[in-house]
DNA sequence: CATTAGAGTATGAGG
DNA sequence: TCCTCATACTCT
């Protein structure tokens, strides 16, 4: 399954298929380089199990190169996989540097036009360490140097040597199951999988363990659970509340079994003995004592540590990590500390590589990616008789998922993902961790309202269908309408349509808006049946349905970095980015005081308010889509319209030309039309990478099914477009970020992405410096030096700003660029 | 036999 | 034309 997948992601020989115009004008923007590595590659994947083994391929791997026999096979299509893909790391400045670079310019100098300058050689700031922490680690992951004498001479405790409680770290097991203990009854040591419960250590052990923990050459990190369950384990998808955190302390990172498969049978046992594994509870007790307030400090600088510590941190979803610790010991502002955070995630990392596998449990990843066998899988012992076996075993899956970690950032690299994934990936996840912990206020009275009087008019609307219908019926139920428009009326028959609109399985007569729409003139029920379900959709989704969600006034999204196979986010209870732009107009009861049948506008938008004293601020890339359109085309009439015609709309400017009528009289529904036009025009064929090099897999394109090859071909074009919008966004999202995060003096905080469009909550005297800010980064990402990206057509900003979501108006330009 | 949970389908909001 | 999520209905 998977073999086919990655085959199938590798491309299709573009020669053999004829294209459409755009299309081949979309190859021929691609560079002959892109080509040629998919094509070797799909070679490659015949002719052995390179896919299964990680192929590794940079020179520092050069000393295991035997053990490695797919690394000679075509150490080409590797180097040159994609232009700007499979750059080592340590050669280019990366984005984070360029940030530093920006964030010191931006402190010492008032000037805003820095912000495009890569600076690599600033030192001494937050996001320059994490480049040195990277860096460093990649030293250290393959092994170059060997730093082994230095790790032998640290210091280092264990929880049996903790001189004062030698026994109380059983306690863990007691309080929470009664269980006796958290101690391996067989070879704890080989196995290097004692527990430590910081609760326990004396003040001098804690200084010791700050010590080991300072110089630990890699950390390993999960949640558990209450239920004793971990980020690890399979079944962790209900929110159970978090009762304390793992940390896996490697002092080599060489160890990976990976690195030397010699010494990788059974766990690496030889160099275990210097790992060590601790709990930090976290969960705090109603009761006040002094002893818990110490021990709280104590965490607080433990998990504080690590979000910023130098060494690489490994973590499955490091984005509940980061929230998690936010919520516990965050205060008001401290988000900015953990802005800079880098912690490797697997399954990011596996998402980028098979992105259509979204949701993949710990164990999948190491079932598809780990050929190990002596995985302790932690269901396979997970029982509720033998609670402490699952605490067993989290050690050892801590050293599991590094091993795994560690394969799957050697796979990054290989197929050329690797600068993705640390350029526009990894800074999201704090990101993202920050915008879940941001409260958004809802006006919920007026949410309350708006329900009342939607749900009156939806039985006046349900009354009239049943009216016209003749009959009572289910109004919600396609089945019974169907039966009444098609059955009992027969209006399919009265129709001058020839192909009216079917469902896709069953093959029968739709009830679609599209079929309703060519209805209405024939009978009054399809009109009847139209409002309804857009007043239904509109008063169960986002009035109820965000109730329903609300807590304390105020909603927050939970956001999927890996739910999407075009590399877009994604955003669930509720699902922010769903929500209706667009006001819908229905009559009041007449009854209603005052005034006889008015008319209310309903924008769920618009009850979305800003905090006291913040302003929202939106941000959107207009027309983004059609713009990496005209650079990938290079299509002339295209990049004309882009690069000249900038001040007017573009789809107002392409409809006064297609309709030839001037550009003031085209109207809404005009340009609604041409807009339509557009991107179906744009769906054809192309290859399978965003402009930054991120792939999908496609369904096989073979010539016998042209309806099928058709339809990867619009996919493929789709996730170039749809793709690459969404990496320049994330990018616009990371440095807008960055830059706040180290500014002294800006509070803005990121609230929610919407694609193309990002939202704010700006403090009111912020708003003229931030929007300067934003625009002048969002602009800048036309060209991305640190990533060889230079489009070849401008991007186009609109700012708006509003206390309310629905009711925002555009900023001045004058004030945007003041 | 009645009730319920889950899978599958259809629809429509966003971009 | 693509890819998301939420909802409601229908059937098992």
């Amino acid at each position: 399954m998977k073999m086919e997948n990655y085959e199938a992601c590798v491309g299709f020989d573009l020669c053999e298929t004829p294209l459409s115009t755009v299309a081949q004008k979309i190859m021929s923007a691609m560079r002959s380089g892109d080509l040629m590595a998919s094509r070797n590659e799909g070679e490659r994947t015949k002719t052995s199990e390179v896919t299964k083994k990680p192929s590794v391929h940079f020179s520092v791997l050069a000393e295991h190169e035997k053990t490695q026999p797919l690394e000679t096979k075509n150490p080409k299509s590797l180097i040159n996989q994609t232009p700007r893909g499979s750059v080592e790391l340590s050669s280019q400045p990366s984005i984070t540097k360029l940030s530093a670079g920006q964030v010191q310019n931006s402190i010492s100098s008032s000037g805003l036009s820095s912000y495009l300058i890569p600076q690599c050689d600033q030192e001494a700031s937050v996001l320059q360490n994490r480049e040195h922490k990277r860096k460093h680690f990649l030293k250290e992951n393959i092994g170059k140097e060997d730093k082994d004498s230095l790790n032998l001479k640290r210091k280092y405790i264990t929880c049996s040597n903790s001189p004062e409680k030698a026994s109380k770290h059983t306690a863990l097991g007691k309080e929470t199951d009664g269980t006796e203990s958290w101690q391996n009854s067989e070879d704890t040591r080989a196995l290097g999988k004692q527990l430590c419960d910081v609760r326990y250590l004396g003040d001098l052990a804690k200084v010791q363990l700050m010590d080991v923990l300072k110089q630990a050459a890699a950390l390993v990190v999960t949640l558990m659970y209450k239920d004793g369950s971990t980020q690890l384990s399979a079944k962790q998808a209900l929110t159970c509340p978090v009762k304390g955190i793992v940390v896996l302390l490697k002092s080599h990172v060489g160890s990976s079994p990976l690195i030397l498969p010699a010494h990788g049978g059974a766990l690496g046992k030889d160099f275990t003995s210097t790992d060590h594994c601790i709990y930090i509870h976290t969960e705090q007790s109603p009761f006040w004592d002094p002893k818990q307030e110490a021990h709280s400090l104590f965490v607080r600088n433990i998990l504080f540590w690590t979000l910023r510590c130098k060494c690489p941190v490994v973590c499955f979803n490091a984005k509940d990590f980061v929230r998690t610790v936010l919520q516990l010991y965050g205060e008001d502002g401290s988000w900015k500390h953990v802005a800079g955070f880098v912690g490797l995630d697997p399954r990011v990392a596996a998402w980028l590589i098979d992105p259509s596998d979204t949701a993949p449990s710990f164990e999948d990843l190491v079932a598809k990616h780990l050929e190990k066998s002596i995985i302790v899988k932690p269901s396979s012992t997970f029982n509720d008789a033998s609670i402490n076996i699952v605490s067993q075993n989290v050690c050892v899956n801590l050293k599991i998922l590094y091993d795994l970690t560690m394969d799957l950032c050697s796979k990054l690299k290989a197929y050329g993902l690797w600068q993705l994934f640390c350029t526009l990936e990894l800074p999201l996840i704090p990101i993202l961790a920050v915008m879940e912990n941001h409260k958004i206020s809802i006006d919920k009275e007026e949410m309350e309202r708006t329900s009342a009087l939607l749900g009156a008019h939806l039985k006046k609307l349900e009354q009239e269908a049943h009216f016209v219908a003749g009959e009572q019926f289910l109004i919600m139920s396609n089945n019974q309408l169907r039966e009444i428009l098609f059955g009992k009326l027969k209006l399919h028959l009265l129709s001058q349509r020839k192909h009216l609109p079917r469902t896709g399985l069953q093959n029968q007569l739709s009830t679609s808006e599209a079929m309703l729409n060519s209805l209405q003139d024939l009978h009054p029920l399809p009109k009847i049946i139209l409002e309804y379900r857009q007043v239904h959709k509109i008063k169960s989704t986002f009035i109820d349905g965000l109730l329903a969600y609300m807590k304390k006034g105020s909603i927050s999204s939970t956001w999927n970095q890996t739910g999407t196979v075009t590399g877009r986010l994604s955003a669930k209870h509720p699902n922010i980015q769903g929500i209706s732009k667009h006001p819908i107009q229905i009559s009041r009861p007449r009854n209603f005081k005052g005034k006889e049948e008015e008319t209310a506008t309903i924008s769920p938008r618009t009850l979305f308010v800003s905090s006291e004293g913040y302003t929202f601020l939106a941000a959107d890339f207009s027309q983004i889509e059609l713009r990496i359109l005209a650079h990938l085309s290079g299509d002339p009439e295209l990049l004309k319209l882009f690069q000249e015609s900038e001040r007017d709309d573009v789809f107002s400017t392409l409809t006064s030309q297609w309709k030839d009528i001037p550009i003031e009289r085209v109207t809404h529904m005009d340009r609604e039309q041409t807009k339509k036009v557009v991107y179906s025009v744009v769906y054809g064929a192309g290859y399978v990478a965003s402009i930054l090099g991120r792939r999908r897999p496609l369904p096989r394109i073979c010539a016998q099914n042209q309806q099928l090859r058709a339809q990867a071909e619009r996919q493929a074009v789709n996730f170039v477009v749809q793709g690459s919008a969404a990496d320049l966004c994330k990018l616009a999202m990371i440095r807008i970020f960055a830059a706040v995060a180290t500014s002294p003096t800006l509070t803005a905080r990121l609230v929610a992405q919407i694609h193309d469009e990002l939202l704010f909550e700006v403090e009111d005297t912020q708003i003229p410096e931030f929007a300067a800010l934003v625009r002048r980064i969002m602009e800048s990402l036309q060209q991305v030096q640190t990533l060889e990206l230079q489009l070849q057509v401008p991007l186009k900003v609109n700012l708006s700003i509003g206390r309310s979501w629905g009711h925002l108006t555009p900023l001045q330009e004058t004030l945007g660029s003041a």
